[in-house]
DNA sequence: CATGAATGAGACTTCATTCAT
DNA sequence: TATGAATGAAGTCTCATTCAT
């Protein structure tokens, strides 16, 4: 008698999301590259032929990986906590540390970020997500910044400039914690970000027009 | 009758670097992976076995390659502009005005940089490298920064800290280009940049105490 | 409470007659080994399981597919229509037509046909089917080329070998429609070639002794 | 010093031709689809690495092989012969006995011709060779018919559809002789052939009108 | 110094077949 | 009887590297 197409179901989801966990361990840990679908295979605990009963390709395991990891990258969970802060400089700040707080526990998990970057110029497919990803993301804080300049709590500036720096300042600064990882502290870095970000460099009785060289 | 060293010299450093050259523009528009030996050959103009009497392996040729990319990366052409501008204000805006141009006109081999990005949590030696190059940029940056403090330009805060987020603001934006390349206006971006590390976001006038949430 | 016995050898033999044609219309499509299992599975609306149920292996499906389509390889039919006509060269007409027309209508069939031929050289259990099914046929049309013999209407040659050369015949045009299905009328070539094989190329009042070479 | 370049291409064309000859006796032997590369790296004694030096892919060698094949079939050769017989009779038996011989001697090679023909419905490339190559023999045997036809030697019929019929003979024979090889005798059958074709079945002084059936 | 033919290890992928349910 | 998840052997192909010339 066959299996109940629910049990079906349930062995096929269940195993998917095995070999999809292992796929990320071993491509963050070895690169998409030089990770091999046999060792994808051995770490999900399976034969290299069920791997390919679930997914078509190494490459439709990389784009799997890919949408697992960013789905995983916060969104809702923090617009209720974002909700809940009143001031725009608070929602920045709010948003910074849990941005920091949120890399910081995912050390592993970067070392995919970083894989999937490299495949942006080549991978048509992952391109185009991350196109969206941040035209998303920085529209989300973008808003919060222009809240800000609306209630004139902030200056009037570029806010989706702003909001792309500021994505940009973390990404960039995954790279060098990557690179040493002793370099970067997480919390004094968000604390200090902050005030930068918020107060700027110069002194309040400073000449403002001393910036610029043309 | 053999050739004089001289001339084998000679040969020697222009073949290799020929080498490079199409090593580095292979890798960049390929990806280090996709890339193999005979196509770096082709680019050159030189039989495989010639790569291999001027490299030890693929790998040396990644090496040569970062290295190559490594020190043309600015440097001494910045500091004597440095050196010409009075304020510390001056100078980040000069840094960051260079840097902008500077990646702006270099897409493609930007391509080369995003692919060693992702070499630094597998390759040791590139890691090593990019750990030492943003310690040296952020110091440089750094002591800008303490010298606008010094002059009572700057507010006090953690030097260091404040330039790695502006190292890491340009690389992060760096991806956020390759994505969309339509995203960025690297002249307005750096402008905003500025005003907003020099300025911050919040109005003179306003509550500076408005922050923290944690 | 069991299925009965007889019910279960009606499940049987529809089921296992339902395999069998998906099997011919898919080995027929792509090919032996182009085609796999699953697909075959598929076309016939049951599991791979199930085939295997029905069949030992993939190879006891070929070869069940070729017993169908040999027994579907006119025959009885045909020795009723031919005890009707009373002239042999009436016969052999008749036989010839009957071919033509199975043929012209047997397109998609007849790439099976093709393919079981290439397995003769490699596979013993065809080729001896291939064999007898060659000998059983040759000897019935001998047999009325014996009649014509017989009864004064043709001249005395070897039967066996002109029932052969007029299979052959018609399999090797079967090749020559394969490769350019307009380059066969069907109809006229059979036509041409009752004529043909009755009364031969040369003028009645040639002279006969023209032939030879050696 | 590298080798001339003559040197090299002599190398490659002789281990070209190294490795077809070994594709076609493995292919014939085995089967393309049950052959595999390596077997056929083997029986060339070269490494699979090489067969891929020369060949793009096993479907390119099955390519190279047909061609190989293709220009083997006699062409020219039997102009000559052809030219230096008076009678058209003379040169149709002519041309048979000479196919006769060929195929008597070709016995490992046809199984590649049944081969090859099993690709006909599916294998684009081989179908077009095949069209052409029938095309091709079909016109000038047919040439030599309408040549007897016009010297009033032979009586008019459809010479394409003839020449066809011929040449479907001798393909069609082939399939019986490799089902049982003891049941052809090439000699004894063109022979008959011969004798068939030019003067008939029908007795001379028989009843013409004795064919018809529909 | 320079060549490119040759290699062989290893990659991805397919698929006939098995078996617990 | 019927299912389809699971397997593993085997196949095609790639490519960094070597080496005789």
């Amino acid at each position: 008698m066959p299996r109940s197409r629910a049990k079906n179901e349930e062995i096929r989801s269940s195993r998917q999301s095995q070999i999809l966990r292992a796929a990320q361990r071993v491509f963050a840990e070895r690169g998409y590259h030089a990770a091999n679908v046999a060792e994808v295979a051995a770490a999900a605990g399976v034969s290299q032929g069920t791997v390919y009963h679930y997914f078509d390709s190494k490459e439709a395991l990389l784009m799997a990986v890919y949408e697992e990891w960013e789905t995983a990258n916060l969104q809702q969970e923090m617009e209720a906590a974002l909700a809940a802060t009143p001031t725009a400089s608070g929602k920045l700040a709010l948003v910074a540390r849990a941005a920091a707080q949120r890399i910081e526990g995912s050390y592993e998990l970067l070392k995919a970020q970083i894989e999937f970057w490299s495949h942006i110029p080549r991978h048509e497919a992952i391109r185009e997500r991350f196109k969206m990803m941040f035209a998303r993301m920085s529209a989300q804080i973008a808003a919060v910044v222009r809240e800000g300049m609306d209630a004139g709590e902030f200056r009037e500036m570029d806010a989706e400039c702003i909001a792309r720096w500021l994505i940009a300042g973390f990404d960039g600064l995954i790279i060098q914690w990557l690179a040493d990882r002793a370099s970067i502290d997480w919390q004094a870095s968000t604390d200090t970000l902050i005030e930068l970000m918020l107060g700027g460099l110069l002194r309040p009785g400073a000449n403002r027009d001393s910036e610029g060289t043309s």
